[in-house]
DNA sequence: ATGCCTTCTAAAAGAAGA
């Protein structure tokens, strides 16, 4: 099984040591990272390759950043930047082919307040990723997009919607760029796993959100039609969310079958014999 | 309507997160 996760860390420095717990108890063949908050240099990559994996990232001072680690390999850049916008000076999207499948990995912004321009930089990147993305659905390769989409797809998603109801998470304008990105083809993994489940993937630090389980649903692993037929498994590591210091998202994964299609290895099985 | 809590920057409070 292919074991691919994405992990808003909220800032790399702060929590390099709950990085490496979590790939040593974990094992995911690849992740991808959003929120470094941390300029190139400040990237532990020594301590990651020594961990076994490794990476290539996109930092930027104070806020945002991606990465892509791969275990027992490089990842193979293939784009660092959402096309469409050259003054677009934020570091929210890097694409790396690893493991037989192209990631891209992304940081989706947050948007709030709303109405106002940081909505408005949310709903033209949202934008910009779902022309974008069109190309990598109908590529042909095998494709997940993974990563920090900072929005709840419905009410379903979240505890209770009630006191969310202005964020920008929520807004009917954020869901709708998530439906179209979805209509294009791509499967939203975890949900097709749990298509009835409660699942959470964020809880903030206040009032005691953790403790309560009162979470939020913003952390998403997308397949195109190559993977979507070999989703095995997903989930959440909670626990990583309940060590002391934790970031407020948690880990979420998924496991793909990338072994030969059965026809083809029964073939190969006939051919064998024969 | 705002703060709640946390990180980062930078040296004290402020921005940003979601």
């Amino acid at each position: 099984m292919l074991k691919i996760a994405t992990y808003n860390i909220n800032g790399i420095r702060s929590r390099s040591s709950a990085l490496l717990e979590w790939l040593r108890r974990e094992a995911p063949d690849i992740v991808c990272l959003q929120e470094l908050k941390a300029p190139d240099p400040a990237f532990p990559a020594d301590a990651i390759r020594e961990a076994g994996y490794g990476a290539i990232w996109h930092g930027q001072v104070s806020w945002n950043g991606v990465a892509i680690l791969a275990k027992g390999m490089d990842p193979i850049e293939s784009r660092r930047g959402l096309p469409g916008d050259k003054g677009d000076t934020q570091s929210r999207y890097i694409e790396a082919a690893a493991h037989g499948v192209l990631v891209g990995c992304l940081y989706l912004p947050n948007g709030n307040p709303q109405p106002g321009p940081k909505f408005d930089y949310k709903l033209a990147w949202f934008e910009r990723l779902i022309a974008y993305a069109a190309g990598l659905h109908d590529s042909g390769h095998p494709v997940v997009l993974a990563g920090d989409f900072n929005v709840v797809p419905t009410d379903e998603d979240i505890y209770n919607p009630k006191s969310w109801l202005k964020d920008a998470l929520l807004q009917p304008e954020s869901r709708e760029c998530y439906r179209w990105l979805l209509a294009q083809g791509w499967v939203d993994a975890v949900r097709a796993r749990y298509p009835q489940e409660r699942i959470y993937t964020f809880w903030d630090y206040f009032r005691q959100h953790w403790q309560k389980n009162s979470g939020l649903r913003i952390d998403h692993l997308l397949l195109n039609p190559q993977l979507a037929p070999r989703l095995r498994d997903a989930g959440v590591d909670r626990w990583v969310r309940g060590e002391p210091h934790a970031s407020d998202h948690a880990p979420v994964w998924i496991e793909l079958d990338m072994s030969a299609k059965k026809k083809a290895a029964s073939r190969g099985r006939a051919a064998a014999k024969a």
